[in-house]
DNA sequence: CTGCGATGCTACGCGGAACGTAGTAGGGAG
DNA sequence: CTCCCTACTACGTTCCGCGTAGCATCGCAG
């Protein structure tokens, strides 16, 4: 296993922070504004850095050196393979719903 | 406003559901085989029949009469637009992550 | 006719994610 | 000096996800 689904029961915060730091490393503050644009839903502090610190738990994100009281974080290999895993598994069951909704 | 959104938090099991009514009316234990057929995870009862309650009272479904203990449910309209905007929105959510990890 | 498994659902309770609000603090514009 | 934007921490509430247990019906094997 180990999947994006051990982390809570899904957590599409938890997506949505992986996705916009496969565009290269962000501190928080730039993650908000970045799913915003993503998503039209721009996250509050408390679900972003819920996240982030349950993102970090899993080896997923790590913490680059703080800079000017910014906290950067990157991906990690083992975060950008689960990302990989779980947007192929959104995709393919995305896919198969709008076939279905299609026939009927 | 007015999307899958509404429902609590986000709620993948209700994503689940709908895929699976799409296909045609089910009840409940046959919804449970189909979305464990469909992602692999048989859904426990608490959470199925948890997030068709809610389901109902958004009218993304509805009951048919019930037969042989049965409680059979159905896409309403409603439910089916919602489904459609969803799932549009997450394969363009996948497909934009998928390129942001080919770029990186 | 009697267990026994599969079917189908209801009831219940716990843990924890999601989310908002408030608070702290630096920095730039005016 | 004041305001607003940036950036994060702290805290509390809500309620979804999920498992367990219970109850009832049906079919089938022995």
């Amino acid at each position: 296993m180990a999947g994006l689904a051990d982390l809570g029961r899904f957590s599409e915060p938890a997506l949505h922070i992986l996705i916009s730091l496969a565009a290269g490393p962000k501190h928080g503050y730039a993650m908000q504004d970045d799913i915003g644009a993503l998503t039209g839903a721009r996250p509050g502090p408390g679900t972003l850095y819920g996240a982030i610190r349950r993102l970090e738990e899993h080896a997923y994100i790590e913490a680059l050196p703080e800079q000017e009281r910014r906290k950067p974080y990157r991906l990690t290999d083992a975060g950008r393979a689960a990302l990989g895993v779980e947007l192929q598994r959104m995709r393919s069951l995305a896919a198969t719903g709008l076939r279905r909704l299609a026939v009927a």
